[in-house]
DNA sequence: TAAGATTGAAAACTCAATCTTT
DNA sequence: AAAGATTGAGTTTTCAATCTTA
């Protein structure tokens, strides 16, 4: 049974759509201003970044990035290519990999949030009071699945 | 001079781009599940729709879509193989062309509402009250750019 | 049989260069 | 020179098929 939605959620889809378009397309094109890698190479390395080992079963990576498998097997290409990561033979299941993250790769990580982050400050920290962020937040989060493993989102911390 | 996000921004920030990844992959399931084409095409047709005489120069597509030309150019390419629009040469300037909706191209579109619909209205009008959603829809609108064409998201009145 | 991962072929996207008209 | 649009080359993504191990 189809039930169809009002505008006013109708007007509220699409500016999750815009607002991702505009904001993540203004990271992606500082980060080629600057000479630096797109903004899935600073994903899968943060996750790597914040596991606890540095390393992570490259299924884990793609469930927290929500990205296909045939998609991650080249992706983790490139980055090893680039000698950000490596992959080592998985001694619990023979058919896996471990990726971990490389002394290249943290420093690639360092090297890319201080571009990063200054668009998101500027795009959305500074667009925004406190309050309707936290709100922003929170209501995100309502409509994303709670089985998923919880992500904070890029958080260096450094 | 760089200033960066805080915790919280960091966390709105990610769940711009996860709830999108998400929802509108959830679209693109959907629609493909039903034999249908993606997203993209039916927001050019849509915005043809919604035209007054349903055309638009390809340009104007582009600034309502947020795509480059070079990307359009193809995409309108494939919808016109499809049949779905035509190009045809610009009175006013002989640089460029019009693009029009076929009757074939608005059946799509009336096709694709019911399925694209159900997924907006269970994914986000469901998962919502009413208040937050608008409360939503108001705090992404204040991130996107002013000048731009005003666009009310994909609302098809039929 | 299913899960983790890879691969080849095709589709789509990106970038720079190009063409035509303004 | 600038704007609208197209094109070729290279890169990335997608789809289906495959391989190995659980």
């Amino acid at each position: 049974m189809k039930s169809l939605p009002d505008a006013l959620t109708i007007q509220a889809w699409a500016r999750i759509a815009r607002a991702q378009t505009r904001l993540f397309g203004m990271a992606e094109s500082a980060l080629k201003a600057a000479g630096l890698p797109p903004l899935s190479w600073y994903d899968v390395l943060l996750e790597l970044w914040r596991a606890p080992g540095n390393d992570l079963r490259q299924f884990e990576i793609g469930q927290r990035l929500l990205l296909p498998k045939h998609n991650l097997s080249r992706l983790i290409d490139r980055l090893e290519s680039a000698g950000l990561v490596e992959r080592q033979p998985c001694d619990e299941d023979g058919r896996g990999h471990v990726v971990r993250i490389t002394h290249e790769g943290v420093a690639m990580l360092r090297r890319m949030w201080p571009i990063y982050g200054d668009v998101i400050e500027r795009e959305l920290g500074a667009k925004l009071p406190r309050k309707e962020i936290r709100a922003l937040a929170s209501t995100l989060g309502k409509l994303l699945s709670p089985d998923l493993p919880a992500r904070s989102g890029p958080l260096p911390n450094y």
